[in-house]
Parts: structure tokens; sequence; C-alpha cells
DNA sequence: ATCCGGACCTGGTCGC
DNA sequence: TGCGACCAGGTCCGGA
């Protein structure tokens, strides 16, 4: 589910807590993808005070310079009430109301960082796509001497934080570049097309509302679809034609690094 | 240091 | 209708 466009979609949509103190933090199970920390019921009380990202991270800001982190895997989500047996975490407001942490198949994390933003989970993480000190000279030379695939540095939180396996094959159809390149060869203006390219589609993608792929496990705060998806160009569209004026050619689905990557072999090279 | 494959989980889909 | 195989948005970790 989640790229940095839906976690930010996530992020928005949590905003309607800010202000609001937690009564109480219930965990049905001891653990996610790692145990839940031992105090988590530490945030009951705590009023929270903002809400940031980094990378896929939430960062719920609460009093007394605790934060919250939240990742969400694969398939997790944040809702307002109960929906099953997948309800991991449900914290309640003196308000009244109610926010539910709900993940399938419980990739997702949650932590509690005391003071600040350090955290092991943090500490390598490559420069944010949107952020100011991310241009196409920086990725450049991140991708110089890396001997792998183009889409598999895409996917390398260390070389650029917040693309998936969407976008990464999004991003180098729009860029016209093949996803088997290999990093190292990639030019200063390739460079300059991936970073344009990616800038534009994580934005489009963010003001979409993020997207919702065929089993329709995105969903917004307030439980609404991303609409992105009406929009993939390549992703999940192997064998169909590609929607580029005068191109016949059918997207190809091929196999990097264990994840399926999407192109047109006539329009990437 | 770099790269790759396996591991962690559940659930949906497809073919027999 | 049932069952096994395979696939899925992420990322940490161990071994080569």
């Amino acid at each position: 589910m989640p790229e940095l466009p839906e976690v930010e979609t996530v992020r928005r949509g949590l905003l309607i807590h800010v202000g609001k103190r937690i009564l109480s933090v219930e965990l049905n199970r001891p653990d996610l993808r790692f145990p839940f920390p031992e105090d988590m019921d530490s945030i009951a009380g705590h009023k929270i005070l903002g809400i940031d990202r980094r990378a896929k991270y939430l960062l719920i800001r609460l009093e007394n310079d605790l934060t919250w982190l939240a990742h969400l895997g694969m398939t997790g989500r944040f809702g307002h009430s109960l929906e099953g047996k997948h309800d991991h975490v449900v914290v309640d407001f003196v308000d009244g109301s109610r926010l539910v942490y709900t993940d399938p198949r419980r990739f997702g994390i949650k932590d509690l960082i005391r003071g600040g933003s350090n955290h092991p989970l943090l500490d390598h993480l490559g420069p944010e796509p949107l952020g100011d000190e991310w241009n196409a000279q920086y990725l450049h030379e991140s991708l110089r001497a890396r001997n792998i695939s183009i889409k598999t540095a895409l996917l390398d939180q260390k070389i650029i934080v917040g693309i998936g396996n969407i976008y990464a094959s999004e991003i180098l159809f729009r860029a016209g570049i093949s996803p088997r390149r290999l990093a190292k060869n990639i030019s200063k203006k390739q460079a300059t097309a991936i970073h344009d390219e990616t800038r534009t589609v994580l934005l489009t993608a963010i003001e979409a509302g993020g997207s919702t792929l065929r089993d329709g496990q995105f969903r917004q705060v307030d439980g609404t679809l991303g609409y992105f998806p009406h929009e993939f160009a390549v992703y999940d569209r192997e064998g169909e034609e590609c929607i580029s004026l005068g191109c016949s050619n059918w997207i190809q689905r091929v196999v990097q690094s264990g994840r399926s990557t999407f192109y047109c072999g006539s329009c990437q090279r």
C-alpha cells in the first residue's frame, strides 16, 4: 500500500487528531513486525502536538518530547473505528473519538522515541525526494558506481526515500529510461529526467490522495479510496498496450531483485 | 562496502 | 467447492 504519497495522505488525514489528548491505548497482540515497546501505554495522558513524516515513517509528536513512530508496512492503515480481527492498536481520545490501526500482514512498525527524532530505523535514510536538498546532481552522484539496476536503486531508501515498487516503474516510464539500465550508467541528463519525474509523480499522487490497488487495501484515514491508480501508465499493465501516442508496443513485466517491474521496451531505453 | 536472496505474515486469485 | 501454488504496496538481516 504505502509509498510516500500514501503515507503523506495518511499523515494529512491524521491531522484531525492534533490537539486531542489520548485517554488510553489498547494493544490486541504483543507485536507487529517487532514487539511493541513495553511502555507503549505511556502515550496515554498525552496530547498530540503535531504529525511529521520522514520517508515512509510517521512521527506523531506528543507532549513531553515523546514521539510515536509508526510505519504502515505493506497493509497497515489508520481508521476511525474498529474493522475486525486485524485491528491491532486502538487509541481512545478524551473527547470520545478513536484511532484504530489495522494491518493484516503485520509488517507495520510501532515504537516510541523519547526526545528528538533519533531512531535506528531512521538513521540511514537518504534524502527526501520533495525536499530542497535533493537535486539531479545529488542523484547522479549517488547512482555513480552502483552496480545495480536503476529500478532497484530507486527502491533503495539510502539513495532516495519514499519510492516503492509502483512509483519506481511509473517514474522510469515517464523518464523514458529502461528499468534494466545499470545505475552507474545513468547520465546526468537521465538523472535530471528521473529527478523531475520523481517529483511530478509523487506530487501528483499526493494531490490525488494516494493510490489504491485492485485489492482496495489503501484507504485514507476517513475511509475514502485513493484516486491515483486510474493513472498508472505501466504498473500492473503487463500485456496491455503502451499509452504513449504512436506506440503500439505492449507493457512487459520482469522481476528485478525479487520484485515485479513494468515497462515499455520501446519507449524506455 | 556492496549485492542478493530469504525471511517476516495474511489473504486474494488462479488453475486443476 | 476445495486445495495448493503463487502473488502482493516494505525492509531488515545474514551470507557471499
